[in-house]
DNA sequence: CGCTACCTTGACGCGAATCAAGCGGCGTGG
DNA sequence: CCACGCCGCTTGATTCGCGTCAAGGTAGCG
């Protein structure tokens, strides 16, 4: 029985603090690699807010984004419109990276959930860096395995589980990625009914319906938008099926 | 309307010769970078006959496989021991490099679908190249995600398409990772009618069944396991909902 | 205070899974 | 060489999960 929430690590090595955008990279390889002083005018630091787009799906890719604050989904335009969200990232991630390395267009638009700071930098000093730096292109590597296997794990989900233990798994998977909030009970994110049902691949009242269910059944507490976890082992139960 | 089977071009650059696998991994490296006397002792060739594993779901990678002939197909045990077919390979494909770069156990298991002859490089020796070599290194990650794509791109079809699409799209797949046999419209490959319908993700009747449909609807021919493409065009608008 | 966007619940119908039964080809053994 | 048995294929009947449509509720904002 493989579970795709079991053993996604947190990118803990590439936490990045905030305010130089040089933090995050240096995680990935000695600054050495990259002319500090070259960077600190090339690398562009701004603010998007809740809703802004980082990249849009279909768009040629000009460099490569770091959040160093905020929250952002990663969602393709499926059939007539309807998103599709596939990864999600939070501070300290690398955004952008795929279409990059593939030098095509995006396939996907990345979106910030909530106010992120963003760092971008330009295609040509990344791939610079990349190509010069067994390191640095390795631990991209990594990253990708990291989606890859994500990605995989996630299709057998999608394709073999019901809705209730998809929707299980989403919850888990946002605990995972976003932990709680002080309260140590409730998600520390906001997404829209939409959104969930985005990511867990239904329709929007079938997301209500069985948040309403697990709400029923003492799984969790809804609180508006808010998301409160009652019984975590009954939900790690749930996602096995 | 994105279609991830548009633009998943076969990797020409990686064709290997059946005979030495150093012409395999030269594709990928200047052949300086390994000491090719050391290689001839450590590469292994092995056949593989068909249904044989390659490696199996849990046990930890030992190093990498290059097909020099024959098919093979990746597949996680999902769901009550239902398979789910994740990728399909083919001559001079490289197979396992995901659990090697991630030093963690297969999670999915390879098989031969047809008689192989595969070559195996030992993990140390492979790691080595690819820590040395950044344009290895590159290339891989370029493999990785090609892979992510297609990953990515096909859990948006599997959510969001119906059967008679994820069927159609199956269809096109097998055409264009493996191409057709000599009277240029019977798909070069042989399946079990279960095979497909882990692929699709579906039931073996339903797969079935809609396979007759696309046959009464003079799309397909069906001879045994053989399968005709006879209006490739329906199929592709199928494909697109 | 009312408008708008989002959330929620109910009723209905379709598509696909499941269960069940029969078919057919192939390999084995008499 | 034929008969039997097994495994994979096929088709039909039934069930049920989930998407869709429709109607109403609620919060936030101007």
């Amino acid at each position: 029985m493989n579970n795709y929430l079991n053993d996604h690590k947190s990118l803990e090595d590439f936490t990045c603090t905030i305010c130089e955008c040089l933090n995050c990279l240096k995680h990935f390889e000695d600054v050495s690699s990259f002319d500090k002083k070259n960077l600190e005018g090339i690398v562009k630091k701004q603010e998007y807010k809740k809703g802004n787009s980082l990249f849009i799906e279909g768009h040629f890719a000009k460099g490569i984004y770091i959040i160093q604050k905020g929250k952002v989904k990663l969602a393709y335009t499926g059939i007539n419109e309807k998103e599709q969200i596939i990864r999600l990232m939070k501070k300290g991630d690398l955004v952008g990276y795929r279409a990059l390395i593939n030098d095509e267009p995006y396939q996907a638009s990345a979106v910030a959930i909530e106010d992120c700071f963003i760092c971008f930098i330009p295609k040509d000093l990344f791939l610079d860096v990349l190509q010069k730096s067994p390191m640095m292109c390795f631990n991209i590597a990594k990253l990708l395995c990291k989606d890859l296997k994500f990605a995989e794990q996630r299709i057998v989900s999608l394709t073999q589980k019901n809705m209730r233990e998809r929707m299980a798994d989403a919850l888990l998977f946002f605990i995972k990625e976003y932990g709680f909030s002080k309260d140590g009970q409730t998600i520390d994110v906001i997404f829209s009914r939409s959104e969930i049902s985005d990511f867990v691949g239904t329709s929007i009242e079938s997301a209500i319906r069985i948040l309403s269910e697990f709400q029923k059944d003492k799984i969790i507490e809804l609180d508006r938008k808010k998301i409160n976890i009652i019984n975590y082992n009954k939900l790690l139960n749930l996602s096995k099926g």
